[in-house]
DNA sequence: GGGGTTGGTGACCCGCGGGTCACTTATCCG
DNA sequence: CGGATAAGTGACCCGCGGGTCACCAACCCC
């Protein structure tokens, strides 16, 4: 084997892939950029990658992977606290979050491309396959919670499970485009009383009536939303995602 | 003037463009594929558009107006909605929602494009400023809410704000991917009730220490979100919208 | 109807970028 | 050192699609 390749070769085109791929979107790197940028030519790009496509797949699949194991095991740990006062579950939980939201700010260049999901989104399938899998996750820490007495009895675990992975999705999406780095802990804190405690005063609470998320037996009577749209046009893409919104687990009051 | 001109050409390529955009995406889109959708030939596009930049911008341009003009009124309204009960007040609040809703799942396919901000994201400034917009609106419908014991009173503005944008971010993005209609009204109820009264039981609730969103009850000297909007300006392009996470009015933690 | 004017057509132009391949270069082996 | 072999190079190929323009057609006016 006479000229042995840079064993380095296909690592340093997949960083090259990623910090192109970060400043100018799918569509925007070339192939000849990033070769350029690997410090090697676009033909020996074509040694080591059977093509575009075939590089930004691996290149996405893998950070999702490793993006998917931080959380799955910081929701797991999510679980585990236990037996101590609310002060202190909140103050463990936001510190899982603080190590999940510094993991999205040093990749988020990266992350920001992939919720953009441009150029086709061609890679929607693995951005959604990992929010499938954290709403899951987040549906059995949900329905643990409940269970210790954490969370409320009346919850709709989907639409909760929905709701979590929302506001994670949001933040995510806000912190990827910050231009300096935000102070995270007391941030996540905030928003952690937030989804924990609403909006609402003390006073509007009490005066609302006793059916904060979901049921209610249905009112005997009248219809409401008269099935304004028979049904619609379109619907092209079908992306058949179990949404909470679809099947959610509560009636149509 | 012989041969007068097609006076519906403009309005049918712009069809067909939002047509052929909620398909295949901005770059999916092709010039002659739009023509041919409106029923004419390339070199008749080029009549009555400059370009295929132009068409687009007129059409996104057009249709956030029309958004943000709902919005705006239906936040408006929000406000108006005073003196009754708290049961009566969610429930105006949620019929608000269903509208706005209702046309967001109308023009669904559009929307959901935009919301990618694919192919480099270049409608991102008009959706930018919407979003803006929109957060500053709900700031003020919080200050007001706050001020007639709604909402309690240790809110973080744009906190609170950012957490709203961010639920109907969140539920127009689920929706919008839909395909069949979901049944708005249910669903924006228990989100509207979600949002007010939060996850936690009112065991945790009461066990945590009552610091819910932000900082104590605020210094009595200091001054609280300084300058929160005494009237905002009109935040021209959008690159650097205030975003809730720099500049939060209650120091770290 | 015929000439003048403007709307409309589609073959063509051309830059772009993914992918190829004849050729060059580095390395190993004898 | 020299030949064999595989890595690496970059000029080139080619399809794609935005944009153009010589030409044709419809319409108004006289």
């Amino acid at each position: 084997m006479p000229r042995p390749s840079d064993p380095l070769a296909r690592t340093k085109l997949l960083a090259a892939a990623e910090a192109e791929f970060v400043e100018h979107g799918l569509d925007g790197s070339k192939v000849e950029q990033i070769a350029k940028r690997a410090g090697m030519s676009k033909g020996a790009f074509y040694l080591h990658f059977a093509g575009k496509a075939q590089l930004f797949r691996e290149l996405v699949e893998g950070f999702v992977a490793r993006l998917a194991a931080l959380t799955d095991a910081s929701l797991h740990r999510y679980e585990a606290h236990d037996a101590c006062s609310a002060e202190e579950l909140i103050d463990r939980w936001v510190s899982e979050d603080v190590a999940v939201f510094e993991f999205i700010w040093q990749n988020r260049g990266l992350i920001r491309r992939l919720l953009e999901g441009g150029s086709g989104a061609r890679f929607r399938y693995l951005v959604d396959e990992f929010l499938e899998r954290f709403s899951s996750k987040s549906r059995h820490v949900l329905q643990q919670g409940v269970l210790r007495g954490i969370f409320r009895e009346d919850l709709d675990f989907d639409l909760a499970a929905s709701f979590i992975a929302g506001a994670y999705d949001r933040l995510a999406r806000d912190i990827v485009r910050q231009s300096t780095r935000p102070d995270l802990r007391p941030l996540l804190e905030d928003v952690q009383r937030l989804v924990l405690f609403g909006l609402a005063s003390a006073q509007l609470r009490e005066s609302a009536s006793p059916r904060p998320s979901g049921a209610e037996p249905a009112p005997p009577s009248g219809v409401r939303a008269p099935r304004p749209l028979p049904d619609d046009p379109v619907s092209v893409l079908a992306s058949q995602l179990r949404s909470p919104l679809q099947g959610r687990s509560r009636g149509l009051r």
